[in-house]
DNA sequence: GACTATCTAGAGTATATACTCTAATAATAC
DNA sequence: GTATTATTAGAGTATATACTCTAGATAGTC
């Protein structure tokens, strides 16, 4: 492999590792064994190695999101979309994680991002009108769709950050992809009062399996497990 | 004032405006025209000053948050809950910005802040049943109830990420706190299927007052305000 | 084999930043 | 007034980090 290609490899890796904030052109260097002059000979600055990830994913992700128009969206699309994206944020991890930062060094990348955003949005609110449109979800006005749209952008880009500052002991390190797989379940969430009739148990089974297996604990919910039995759950207290 | 207190009071401003990363012990003491050693006589390290505005802030959300048991909900209580927690957000928004950041440098903080978002979720999901009680929402089974309020977490929490980062040109010093409460209309819409018909009308009024001026404008949608007048909504193209 | 373009090493630099240390000044107590 | 304590100034330090510069190695071409 080039040595170009390694110190993308390596600094996407040791970015997505420890945070960009954390990891050094020196570091980079020192763990590809090469020298800085070297890194520097094939890459201007630190920016422009976090410019060509940033074009990495986004491709990544335009690709996923690329809603084939010529047939109905199914229930195994509608998964494939969130595993995939969800695969991409995985991947690509570091970016979402010091995102203001990144975009205040570099205009270039505040202005791709800015379109990058709107983008997804417009695939997001195509998905929900392709769901509805395939008699998943009850059809719904356009600025409804938007909202719930922008709603589960927030949700998908921001739920890694959640899990990383939800758990107390745990280093950022630790985080798994499966653990990050459980956003899907807050995604779905959203959509779950749409459901039609025809689809709304289907739904409701593929999104169990997302399920966090040790939930947020609630103060005062220790007991949820041993409570299974229970079928008091009119909310009511 | 007190010089300590003027630290506290300088940190927080230019942290809200430069974001933490940004300013540093030397800005701060320059700021207010005083030394860095008489800024370390007050504060042992950076990360002191930080913790102290981070109780400050977890205390004014604790103070709002508080919800009363006596009383059934009313609309007004759920606005005042919406408005406090973001006049906090605004305050303390250097916090949120940098919060991974922050979490890995100081132990005390990610302990603290995990029992923050704890309780948080916990006043959220409270409200929620109590919104059922007083029949504004439909009842929810628990479990949704509990995955609902983490999406509204999630909506609070990153909505001003998201402002920022969504805006191409602006910087993040051009931020309002007007346009942070539009992060309120994203909440509501969480509400909106769950709405009881008695309440339906006056939330939708409400949530209207907070939507976004300049709504986040999806490609080809430029015309949605010369639309108003179109009544096709129902969302099938 | 000579020439050229590409690649690499590694010492070095300018700047920044969190923090320290000593000495001086102000406030308070007696 | 004097002793003690609290406060402040400001020069200074250790460390880190993005990046530079020069010289040398390697590879491809004729």
């Amino acid at each position: 492999m080039k040595t170009r290609d390694k110190i993308l490899l390596s600094s996407l890796e040791l970015f997505n590792e420890q945070g960009e904030r954390n990891v050094t052109t020196n570091h980079i260097a020192a763990h590809l064994a090469i020298s800085p002059g070297n890194l520097y000979y094939h890459f201007r600055n630190k920016s422009d190695i976090i410019y060509e990830l940033f074009q990495e994913y986004e491709k990544l992700v335009d690709f996923y999101l690329d809603i084939p128009e010529g047939r109905s969206m199914t229930l195994a699309d509608m998964m494939f979309y969130l595993e995939s994206v969800f695969d991409g944020l995985w991947n690509y991890r570091f970016f979402h994680r010091d995102l203001e930062y990144l975009l205040d060094r570099d205009p270039r990348l505040r202005s791709d991002y800015r379109d990058f955003t709107d983008r997804c949005l417009a695939a997001i609110s195509r998905i929900f009108e392709k769901q509805e449109d395939a008699g998943i979800i009850e059809p719904q006005p356009e600025s409804l769709r938007k909202a719930m749209s922008l709603n589960v952008w927030l949700v998908i880009t921001n739920w890694m950050a959640f899990l990383k500052t939800a758990h107390a002991e745990k280093t950022s390190a630790s985080l798994t992809i499966h653990e990050l797989k459980q956003g899907i379940y807050q995604v779905l969430t959203i959509e779950v009062p749409y459901l039609t009739p025809a689809y709304r148990e289907q739904v409701m089974v593929l999104r169990e399996q997302y399920r966090p297996t040790m939930p947020e604990p609630l103060p005062g919910e220790a007991v949820s497990l041993t409570d299974a039995g229970n079928s008091d759950v009119s909310g009511v207290s």
